[in-house]
Formats: C-alpha cells, sequence, structure tokens
DNA sequence: GTCTATAAGGCGATAGAC
DNA sequence: GTCTATCGCCTTATAGAC
C-alpha cells in the first residue's frame, strides 16, 4: 500500500526530507519559530532556501508535520512506559509511568516533542487549529488514567481531575525552560514530581 | 530629586509612554515578541512607528521594561496577599496566599506578568540576561517560604524543594496557556492546586 | 512630540536553469 | 532535487520637516 512495501525508489528523497524535519526542529525547539529563518534551517541541512520548497509547500506545513510528530512521539513513550508495567499494575504505579515516559519525551530524545511546548503559543492560528485533533488524542490518554485512578478511589473525590490534568502537564512542561543534564536525571525529576502530587507536602 | 518633586513638566510625554507599554505588553502577551511588528504597536497606541523612538530606544528597550514591570507586579501582588494573612499564619496558609497573588497577578491584571511567562523563551538573550536580576529576586520569595516551610516541619523531609519550586511554578505558569474567564475562577484556580500540592491526591 | 520619507536589510516564496 | 536569481513585501531604525 505504501513505498516500504515495494522496493525503494524515491528513498534518498525521504531521507533528506526526514534531515529537513531533524534540523527545523533543533532550530525551532530552541530558538523559536518566529525567529528561526528559512534560510537557517536550510544551511544547517546543506541546502539552499529554495530547495526546501520540494520537500515542503510552505514554512507553516513544515511546522505543522514537526508539532504532529512530536505529540505522537510523546503518546508513544506514555504509552510504552505503561506497558512496561507488571499486570494489575495500581493508579499511582501507572501515574508515575505515565509522567516518565511524558518527561523522557520532552526532556531527553526531545526536539519535536520540545517544540510542542515551547512554540505553541508563538505559531500563527491555522497550524495551531490544524494540530489539534493530534494534541486532542494525547490528552485523552490522561484522562483515561486519572479517570480509572478516581474511580479506584485512589484519587479523592474532591480532586478535579481537570485542572488535576492541566497542573501535571504545567508542572512537567515546564521542566523543558530549566531542565539541564548536568542537574537532577530525567528520573529523578518523574519519581520527585509524581511523590509531589500522589503524596503532597506533608509527613504523612 | 525627580520629576515628581517639581510640579508637572513632562507629565504628558510620561503618559504617552505609559500607553506604549502597555498596549504593547498586550500585543507581546497574546501574539508574541518575534510576531509584532513595532507598526502594529504604534497603531494601537494611535501613533505612527517612527514616533515610538522619542521614547524607547528600540524594540528590545520596551520589551526589557515590560519584562521588568510584570516581574515587580507579581511580586507586589505575592507579597500583599502574604501581607493580608493574620498574624501567625503558617506554611499551608502562606503558600496558599503566594499562590493566589501569583495566578492573579498573570491571569487577572496581566498583560506585563504574562507576557513574562510566554515570551521569556523567545526573547533576544541579551534581553534574557538583562532581566535574570529581577526575576532571582522573585524567585528569592519562594525560596524563603518554602525553606520556612521545611524548618516548620510542614514539608516533609525527603521533599526536594528546588524542585518542588520549579513544579509549582510550572503548574501555575501553565494556567495562561489554558485558563479561560468563562471555566474556573482564579479563586477556585488557586484553591484546587493549593490543595494538590499540600495534600496530594489521596483521600487522607 | 509626532509626522513623512526612506534607508538597509531580512523575510517567505517562486521561476527557470541545470 | 538542488541550484541561482529575484520578486514583493515586511522589518527595525534613522533623518529631518513641522
Amino acid at each position: 500500500m505504501n513505498q516500504e512495501s515495494s522496493a525503494k525508489p524515491l528513498k534518498k528523497s525521504q531521507l533528506t526530507r526526514k534531515m529537513i524535519l531533524d534540523v527545523a526542529a533543533a532550530l525551532f525547539s530552541s530558538r523559536g519559530y518566529n525567529a528561526t529563518p528559512l534560510r537557517e534551517i536550510a544551511a544547517a541541512a546543506n541546502m539552499k532556501a529554495g530547495s526546501l520548497y520540494y520537500h515542503f509547500d510552505s514554512k507553516e506545513a513544515l511546522m505543522l508535520e514537526i508539532l504532529n510528530i512530536g505529540i505522537e512521539g510523546i503518546a508513544e513513550s506514555v504509552k510504552h512506559q505503561i506497558a512496561c508495567l507488571p499486570e494489575g499494575a495500581g493508579f499511582s504505579q501507572q501515574l508515575e509511568a505515565a509522567m516518565v515516559g511524558h518527561l523522557k519525551a520532552i526532556l531527553e530524545s526531545g526536539d519535536y516533542a520540545s517544540t510542542n511546548i515551547r512554540n505553541y503559543g508563538q505559531v500563527p492560528e491555522r497550524v495551531r487549529e490544524e494540530s489539534m485533533p493530534v494534541r486532542d488524542r494525547y490528552e485523552e490518554i490522561w484522562r483515561n488514567i486519572l479517570e480509572n485512578g478516581k474511580q479506584e478511589g485512589a484519587i479523592a473525590d474532591h480532586v478535579n481531575i481537570g485542572l488535576l490534568r492541566l497542573t501535571l502537564f504545567g508542572g512537567m512542561n515546564w521542566a523543558t525552560e530549566w531542565y539541564r543534564p548536568e542537574g537532577l536525571t530525567i528520573e529523578e525529576i518523574a519519581a520527585g514530581q509524581a511523590q509531589l502530587f500522589l503524596q503532597g507536602l506533608s509527613q504523612n
């Protein structure tokens, strides 16, 4: 059905395309969408700016694809961590696994994932709208985990799980602003934040 | 020593200056620093772009002033909420008061404050460096609250208060991305988030 | 203090050679 | 597929009239 089933007719073109996406994601993530000219992306990919248009229709189309790859990468990372749990794992283990998956994706493997977090607010509205379905699908994973936690009784009745989800996202996503490889490891951050949310600050 | 001690010779100029800061803060906050041309700022202030240079040396200088006003506004709001507490208020009351102050500043009164949060990462490095001392002074307030909490025993020994502070900031600041006036009120958000961090998710 | 006019350069995007 | 060349527009910033 797709090109992988036959030989490899246009493989080289796909490779260049991938390289452009990679360098663009790195530049968008660190410098921002509006502050990154196409000329720099092209230079980083050893090309001239005009050549990019053979692979992408516009700067916006390039950005949209990076955003979508990023969210899907985060979703896969979260699903993978949950799948690695022993059978019958409870809510608190699921929450910590999901947090590890999210944090790993945005801090470690990350240019596509972190572009998502750091550039979403500064991207043209059209791009934001078009990437919404993919974002919604990712948030659905978290809604399910938290709703299960409430039904299990692991989350107190008075907790607003909508607010909880947004606060969890904020706490984790903000790490893209302060994380440094020489500081806390990703596992330490995930464990610390999970404990913070699960147990609160008090002694017991 | 300054102009306020004498009559009011250049008051009108100061007023225009303030107007430019106001409209620029609103535009930077909603659309972003790099995506907001000086022409739009000028138009919103009923002027032409060139006239802005009578009041500010450059776009960067304008942004720097907005960022600093923003942080100082957040700091004042936090200090005010804490000052309103009854004498001898404990850590949990102080934390909730500080959170109310921070959230009110960034969500309610906020173009200067929210410009800070939403644009810090996309601003030229020079501007970021110059605004660092003001930011550090604000963070000092939080470090003090949390260290007191630890000494009081209100924060468990195992909690990393550096990570706690960053996670609190993340949870609160992220609200600039999802807050809508028709949803939860600022007081509800602050109370909900304070409870989340103080008590955790469990039933007790 | 604000205007008009313009400098000097950057931007995304396109056309056509190779 | 990538290049060169360029279009048309936008940008920050400046100079000088009013």
